[in-house]
DNA sequence: TTATCTTAGGGGCATATGCCCATTATGCAG
DNA sequence: CTGCATAATGGGCATATGCCCCTAAGATAA
């Protein structure tokens, strides 16, 4: 189990040849990306039976949850705190699959209302219990609320405005 | 200033309007990515005058500190945390820009062996000046400190060897 | 020495990510 | 009502990321 502070220093869980060429890389940026590269393996090596990536389902675990009308791309795209070409992007292979339809909206021709089909319903359920497992695996090694301190920091950031840009 | 504890919600920092459409995600990957997405854009825009990416410099900047001979795809992968395929992808706009060069290995011809050209390494210069006004702007609202610990727990994820697959 | 096994990279494929620009549709000023 | 500013998407381009498979080359067993 690790401490959520730096007290255990990486080089402690590492073997003596990745650790002789490790560099604390002084950029957060960059180790948020290799953070999150390794983790997403780990997610979508558990996900991979079921044909979803860990971006995928977390945009059908949006969906899923979504309580009012079926979001607009660019509604969907603030909850996900992602570009929205990008979402636009990645709703692609969804929509091939069946899993979720874009419709039209009645109000505002511009829109696009995105809804979860009852397929990509049941594929959603099914992705959700192969999550479960990576999802255990990671906070056993981590720590549950560790995991949660982490995720609560890391929304914090996803979603602050004054880093959204550098204009301010 | 935030804490580094989720004490401070990333709700509190929010607005109204997206505050509505806000859901804490469970998925530890998805939050990882989607701080990952924010920051990196924070950090792109910075580096936008001299044409590197967040990735890119990452990159020249492992070379440029790295003390033994210039590494192979391997060793550098290893040290980024990156997958070997993806470092060799990502090489690739570099060496077109005459910032590194692949070089034989004299004793094992599958190896090749990367090294920062003089014109990489004065690319590198000139990045990490505009990488600082990022670095400095995060850490202004997030706190200095905080970003140091979340760093190491960020590294203690990537390097993890337990975490980097499921086979355990 | 030869057959086999392992390792290092490269190429292809697919998704992920975001920028810019074009198109279309609203909204609003006049 | 017309013309312009604005908003929502889509398409194109480029990089990022990782998987799989292939080939070449070193290492090893027979």
């Amino acid at each position: 189990m690790w401490a959520y502070t730096p007290l255990l220093l990486p080089s402690a869980t590492m073997t003596t040849d990745s650790k002789a060429n490790f560099r604390l890389s002084p950029c957060n940026a960059t180790t948020l990306r290799m953070a999150s590269r390794r983790l997403t393996q780990l997610y979508d090596a558990a996900l991979e039976p079921c044909g979803l990536r860990s971006t995928q389902l977390a945009i059908l675990s949006e969906l899923a949850h979504w309580s009012a009308d079926p979001p607009t791309l660019a509604e969907l795209a603030d909850a996900l705190a992602i570009d929205r070409s990008s979402l636009g992007h990645n709703l692609r292979p969804l929509e091939r699959e069946g899993w979720v339809v874009l419709g039209e909206s009645a109000v505002d021709a511009r829109r696009r209302h995105i809804a979860l089909t009852s397929k990509g319903r049941a594929k959603w359920r099914e992705a959700v219990r192969l999550w479960r497992v990576a999802q255990e695996r990671f906070e056993y090694v981590f720590g549950r609320s560790e995991a949660a301190s982490l995720r609560a920091t890391l929304l914090g950031i996803a979603h602050h405005e004054r880093l959204a840009s550098l204009k301010d």
